[in-house]
DNA sequence: CGCCAGGCTTCTA
DNA sequence: TAGAAGCATGGC
């Protein structure tokens, strides 16, 4: 158990349940539950940036999880850009610091495969079943299932996930990495263009998906995923494209697009 | 019943 | 190279 201070703040609850990641859930006390490498982890908010980590360790964290809650990024400095932006500056000032998660990448690609043409409960859910029919069990809870074992299964063997035609997806990048036709962890030091290219390779990953990938696993804060939200965002407010002022951390500003957009919703 | 959900592939002209 | 249809599933 460790206490962490986040520089630049850290908004826990919007970082964790605002679509990017989807196996953590909210506790009865308030805390939240997820697994990530191997681990499984209680955090609590504390506060003007604080959190208590459960099952994380001092080496785990400057290891593993330090990257993975991306402690280490100015996020003063980020929020300090994205605010000079008239449209989001209400967001920032609101939620403060939405880190962005840097998740395990295969479980960051199948679960942005499942994301396809989904809502966010329902990628919940099936992503629930994915771990809990093919994921190694872990004290009554599951990891994310490997690739080898997804290489491995048929759709039908997929159908009580219950992810439609997004089964045949997901068995094939497992296979492609298995097979080492995609080397993810390779795609971290690639320019986005050509990290997007490899990526959209595999079937079932376009554009989108793959920003998503390489945002969210991969390293990649400049990549901007433009979703139906995003784009209807984009074309309202930055019809001649988007402002300076986002230059390299466009990803991070889109996770405050979709927040606004998605408050903005009655 | 029809519409939509943090898309993508395939077919068509 | 652009646009529409089809794709599985489930909530409303």
């Amino acid at each position: 158990m460790i206490e962490v201070a986040f520089p630049g703040g850290m908004n826990l609850a919007l970082t964790l349940d605002c679509g990017q990641a989807f196996r953590w859930k909210r506790n009865n006390d308030g805390g939240w539950s997820g697994i990530a490498y191997n681990t499984r982890i209680t955090a609590y908010d504390l506060g003007y940036g604080r959190v208590r980590f459960e099952g994380i360790d001092d080496n785990s964290f400057s290891d593993i999880f330090a990257d993975y809650f991306d402690y280490h990024r100015d996020y003063a400095g980020v929020l300090n850009n994205i605010s000079q932006d008239a449209v989001l500056a209400p967001a920032v000032e609101k939620h403060g610091a939405v880190r962005i998660l840097n998740q395990e990448p295969w479980e960051c690609l199948a679960t942005f495969i499942f994301s396809a043409c989904n809502n966010i409960p329902r990628i919940k859910l099936i992503t629930e079943r994915f771990c809990d029919l093919f994921g190694e069990e872990c004290d009554g809870s599951h990891f994310f299932p490997v690739p080898e074992t997804v290489a491995a299964l048929t759709e039908a063997d997929m159908a009580p996930v219950r992810s439609g035609f997004r089964a045949k997806y997901i068995i094939n990048a497992a296979r492609n990495i298995t097979g080492g036709g995609i080397d993810l962890d390779s795609l971290s030091d690639m320019p986005l263009e050509q990290a997007e290219k490899k990526l959209m390779n595999l079937n079932g990953v376009g554009k989108k998906v793959a920003d998503c990938v390489l945002l969210f696993s991969l390293h990649h804060p400049e990549a901007f995923p433009v979703d139906r939200h995003i784009a209807r965002f984009t074309e309202l407010n930055y019809p001649d494209g988007l402002p300076e002022y986002f230059k390299g951390i466009e990803g991070i500003a889109q996770q405050y697009m979709f927040i606004a957009q998605r408050e903005s919703r009655v």
